[in-house]
DNA sequence: AATTTCATCAACCGCAGTTTT
DNA sequence: AAAAACTGCGGTTGATGAAAT
């Protein structure tokens, strides 16, 4: 630390001579009409004016700070110096095992959300988690280790089922959580395009073990980083990827670890997330198991090695594909992709989490559930806190890919793979007759042997999301869905829209997935 | 002993949402 | 209603010290 221990004069003075301010390279300056303000550490007596100020004024106002107290810091500046160091009851010092503990689980369910987590945990600042939460996310992924210790996926996909009080330990529930209007659901469209060059492999094992203990997670995406760096992990070893794959972590990997590290390795294979190194150098990172041959490891555009440049900071919605003029089949996979980041359909809690995970379907099919189960307790208060703002999928992405998807409805588009096409291509028929849509789908062959099949050349098949499971045997619930997406897109928009989207996406929502199923039924070859 | 790597932390930046003018 | 100002958040960067080589 050298906050308060370089260039400070004792008497508390500014010393406007001092290295601070004149090493630019180090500690900067920024202008703000015409006053150069102060940037880089805080010495003690700027600490001393800010206290002094806030004492007299209060906590806000930030900008005016500067203005009256002579600092020569910006408001943000001020204002992130209070929050993070100054403000009284700070706790200083490394994080107990039990606000590690209280992270972790937060984070699963919260994602990046540092503030909301610093909420939780009482004189710990957004900042300190943040940097405890990245420092964790190379340590393990150094070492090839899941995020998230198995315990904490098993006790979540206990509560998922059980509705049982969440893992907070206390103060809200999980259902609490994700309903409550002030939960803002994981963010996974930013991630989802991450992967794409990591491409997971479908576990072997059923819907019900890994999948919902690790892709089900609503904050999947944050295993992201660790999966990028487990190649790097790996390759830095020179050891195979297989190492810890195909036996799948069996022992654990040759790091010294600590002990919650150490236990957390089992996870590794419960989280299904699985690699062979390529041993051709071929750099792509092959699902382990009966197929191999999954056409978006072998399209070159999703090689596991060349992490597309700039795919990491991609920051388009799940589906907002990229107007590249590839084609469907640089598509498809992105849409796959996305999938597998979200949770889990078939293992998806009743309360269904978050639309934050799978991009603008499930952000609809996320708020038309929010519909359907409400019931009579639907008010404007879900729609606005789930949709309309900001650092939740709904709002600015929902609207955007709302845009795009209309745009994209033309099948004879440049981006004929878009939602809209696939949807019309895609889509298998709406219940008529009478018939249930659930009848209808078994009757059609969309679900065989209770197993949910799986064809990537559906986009919206993969789109789908559990999120209507309950609303297929009701007629009265479905009606909420398609009003929901209606009025979400439009009347008109919504209505084709729901219709045609109902009915695949419920395909996903019926049944246990077996993954199993899934090489098997998405070739490349099936692709149109 | 020198160098490299890693872990930690503080602070900045850009963006987005909200409030004020 | 629009613009400006303010505020908060999350991502990122850079400095520093410790540990490893």
């Amino acid at each position: 630390m050298v906050i308060g221990i370089t260039n400070e004069s004792e008497d508390g003075a500014l010393s406007t001579d001092s290295p601070l301010s004149n090493d630019s390279d180090n500690y900067g300056e920024s202008s703000n009409g015409g006053v150069v303000l102060k940037k880089g550490p805080w010495t003690s007596a700027e600490d001393a004016i800010l206290v002094d100020y806030v004492k007299k004024h209060g906590e806000g106002n930030w900008n005016a700070v500067q203005k009256h107290s002579g600092l020569w810091r910006c408001g943000k500046s001020c204002r992130l110096r209070w929050a993070n160091h100054l403000r009284p009851n700070l706790k200083k010092g490394a994080f107990t095992s039990e606000e590690e503990r209280v992270i972790i689980e937060l984070h699963a369910k919260m994602g990046n959300k540092w503030a909301r987590m610093a909420a939780h945990l009482p004189g710990r600042t957004d900042n300190e988690i943040k940097n405890y939460w990245n420092t964790r996310i190379k340590r393990r992924q150094r070492a090839g280790l899941p995020l998230y210790p198995s315990e904490l996926c098993l006790q979540t996909h206990q509560e998922n089922h059980l509705s049982s009080p969440g893992i907070y330990g206390g103060d809200k529930g999980f259902h609490d959580v994700l309903q409550s209007d002030d939960y803002e659901t994981p963010d996974v469209m930013v991630d989802s395009f991450n992967i794409l060059s990591y491409t997971p492999q479908f576990p072997n094992t059923s819907a019900s073990g890994s999948l919902s203990n690790g892709f089900g997670f609503p904050q999947f995406h944050s295993y992201v980083p660790q999966m990028v760096g487990f190649q790097k992990c790996a390759e830095e070893l020179d050891e195979p990827m297989s190492d810890y794959s195909g036996g799948v972590a069996d022992e654990a990997p040759p790091f010294d670890r600590a002990q919650d590290d150490a236990c957390e390795n089992k996870m590794f294979q419960s989280f299904g997330l699985c690699f062979q190194y390529d041993p051709d150098h071929t750099n792509k990172l092959l699902p382990v198991g009966e197929n191999q041959d999954i056409p978006f490891m072998s399209n070159g555009y999703l090689s596991a090695s060349k992490p597309l440049s700039g795919a990491e900071k991609l920051e388009l919605p799940s589906l907002q594909y990229e107007e590249t003029g590839l084609g469907v089949y640089n598509n498809a996979p992105k849409s796959f992709d996305s999938f597998f980041h979200s949770p889990l359909s078939g293992q998806l809690p009743s309360c269904c989490p978050s639309p934050r995970s799978s991009g603008l379907l499930e952000a609809l099919l996320y708020e038309a559930k929010s519909l359907s189960k409400s019931d009579n307790q639907f008010s404007d208060k879900v729609t606005s806190s789930t949709i309309s703002h900001g650092d939740l999928t709904g709002g600015s992405t929902l609207n955007t890919c709302s845009t795009e998807f209309k745009g994209n409805l033309d099948p004879t588009s440049p981006l004929g793979n878009s939602m809209g096409s696939s949807f019309n291509r895609c889509t298998p028929p709406t219940p008529t007759n009478g018939s249930t849509l659930e009848e209808k789908i078994h009757d059609e062959g969309w679900i065989l042997d209770g197993k949910t099949t799986f064809d990537c050349s559906r986009p919206d098949a993969i789109l789908g999301s559990c999120w209507v499971e309950q609303s297929a045997s009701s007629s009265k619930k479905r009606s909420h869905v398609t009003d929901a997406i209606s009025s979400l897109l439009g009347d008109d928009m919504g209505d084709e829209y729901s219709t045609t989207t109902y009915a695949s996406v419920s395909n996903w929502g019926l049944s246990s997935c077996t993954w199993n199923n899934m090489p098997a039924v998405c070739q490349m070859s099936d692709l149109p």
